[in-house]
DNA sequence: ACAGAATTCAAACACTTGTTTAATATTGAT
DNA sequence: ATCAATATTAAACAAGTGTTTGAATTCTGT
C-alpha cells in the first residue's frame, strides 16, 4: 500500500532525484508534491483541504485525483518520496563510520551520526515531520509498511553498530537505550518546529526562547548543538550504564 | 481563553473532582466531558465530529454548543479540567521529595519523581496524550496559556530540585538535560499509545512488540520499568557530564 | 497539419462539518 | 399547582469536504 507507484507514466526515478526547490516552474505534478510536503508537514493530514494543496500549487483542484486518484494516495506519494532516501543515508552514514573505524567506532560517533543525519533531514526538508506526526496521530494501519521498510532496517544498523562500539551492550539493552536516543530526537525536532510555527506570534515566541534560547539559532548552529548535547548526553549515559569491560 | 469557565451554573469545582469514570449515570454535561477526553485523546481534535461525540455521550448534537458554546471550548474545558491536577501532583511530589531530603535529594530520585508522575498520569488518563497530541500538531496560538500555567511552573519546579541536586548544574544546561528527560518521556508514552491502539492489528501489534517488548507488559509494569529506565540512564548522563564537585 | 491521447478546467456532485432554530420536555422555587 | 427558567430534542442551516464530470485545452507522434 505504500510503495504502490500510482504513476499514469512511471517517472518515480526521476522524482527521487529532484531537487524540490520551492520554484514553480515544475509541472504540475511536481507542484502539488512540493505544496503537499509542504502542508502537510506544516498542519497534517486532515487539517489540509485538496482545495487548499490546489491552489498552492497553483493547478486546479481535479489535478490531486487525476494525478494521485486521491488525497490519501497523494500523501504515500508524498511520504515514500523521501522515506528512502532518508533511511539510506542514515544507513550508509553508519556504514561509512564502521568503514572508517575498521568495525570499532566509539560509542558517541556512532550516536552523532544517527543524530545528524535524523536532525538534519527532519528540519531541511519537512519530510520527517510529516512521519514524526503521523506516527503520533493517524490511523494506525499505515505506519505497518512504514515500520517494516524505514524504521526496522534502521534500527538493526543502529544496534549493530552500538555493539560494534561496545560490546557488553546485549540487545535488549539496546531497545531502551535507542528509544532513550530517539526519544530525544524527536523531542528537538518538534521543539524548532513549533517554534517555527509560532514565528508570527511573538507572546509565545518569547516564551519559547526564554525556555530554550538555542531555538533563536539558525538551523546550521540548531542541529550542530543539539547533535552534540545528545551524543553527549546519551554516551555518558550509556558509559555510566554498560561500562566498557576489559 | 484558556479559563473561561463557560459553564451557565459554574460547578467546576466538583467537576474537577469527578472520578471520570466511564459509566454514564453522569448528566449529559458530564458525559460529554468524559466521551470527548477520551476521543479527543484517541483521534486528535480535527478527526473527531461534533456527532460522534454526541453519540458517544449519549446526548444530542445541540447539546456541544449549548453547555459549551462549541467544539473549540469543549476542548478547552476537558484540557483544563485535568491539567492543573496534573501540574499540581508533579508539583506536590517534587516539594515532597525535597522536604523528605532535607533540601539536597539524590539526582535520581528528582527525576524518578518527575517522569513517574507524568508517566502514570499520561497513561491512566488519556489528558496527556491530548497534550502531548496538540503540543505537535494544533494552531499554535493555543498553547501559550498552556505553557504558562503548566509548563513553566513545573519546569521551574524540577530546575530548582535538579540543582538542589546536584549544584554544579547552571541554569543553561538544565535546558538542555531536562528536554533530553522529557523527550524520553513523551517517546515512551506514545509508544504506549500507539501499541495500544494497534491492539486489534496483529500485525502492527507483533512488528511493535518485537522490536519493543517491554510494551507487552500491563500499565503498572510499564512505568515502573520505563520511570527506571529513564531515571537511571539520566542519572548516568548527568553524572558524567556534571560530575558533583567537592 | 492533423488525429488522438493526455491534461487542465469550471462546475457540480454527494456528503460531512459545526452550528442554530424553534418546538418540546423537564426542572425547581413559590 | 403554577409558572418561569432550564434543558433536551429533531430538523434544518450554511459552509466546507473529497471526488467526479464533461467539455475545453494542450501536448505528441505522424
Amino acid at each position: 500500500m505504500f510503495f504502490t507507484k500510482s504513476y499514469k507514466t512511471n517517472r518515480l526515478e526521476t522524482v527521487l532525484d529532484e531537487p524540490l526547490s520551492r520554484s514553480n516552474d515544475h509541472q504540475p505534478k511536481e507542484r502539488l508534491l512540493d505544496a503537499a510536503e509542504e502542508l502537510f508537514a506544516a498542519k497534517g493530514f486532515g487539517e489540509v483541504s485538496v482545495r487548499e494543496l490546489a491552489a498552492a500549487a497553483d493547478v486546479n483542484v481535479a489535478a490531486v485525483n487525476y494525478h494521485f486518484q486521491g488525497k490519501e494516495n497523494l500523501f504515500q506519494e508524498v511520504i515514500s518520496r523521501r522515506f528512502s532516501i532518508q533511511r539510506d543515508r542514515t544507513l550508509q552514514g553508519l556504514q561509512s563510520l564502521l568503514d572508517q573505524t575498521e568495525g570499532r567506532p566509539q560509542v558517541e560517533q556512532v550516536i552523532q551520526v544517527m543524530v545528524s543525519e535524523y536532525l538534519d533531514g527532519a528540519l531541511s526538508n519537512s519530510f520527517l515531520t510529516m512521519i514524526t506526526r503521523e506516527m503520533h496521530g493517524g490511523k494506525g494501519g499505515t505506519h505497518v509498511e512504514f515500520f517494516k521498510q524505514m524504521v526496522a532496517p534502521v534500527f538493526a544498523a543502529i544496534s549493530k553498530a552500538l555493539i560494534a562500539a561496545r560490546p557488553s551492550l546485549k540487545q535488549e539493552d539496546l531497545n531502551w537505550v535507542i528509544a532513550s536516543i530517539v526519544g530525544q530526537i524527536h523531542h528537538f525536532i518538534l521543539r524548532r518546529i513549533k517554534c517555527k510555527s509560532c514565528q508570527d506570534m511573538p507572546e509565545a515566541l518569547e516564551i519559547m526562547l526564554k525556555a530554550f534560547p538555542a531555538l533563536a539559532l539558525d538551523q546550521d548552529e540548531y542541529v550542530r548543538l543539539t547533535t552534540n548535547h545528545i551524543a553527549r548526553f546519551s554516551t555518558a549515559a550509556i558509559d555510566g550504564m554498560y561500562p566498557e569491560e576489559n
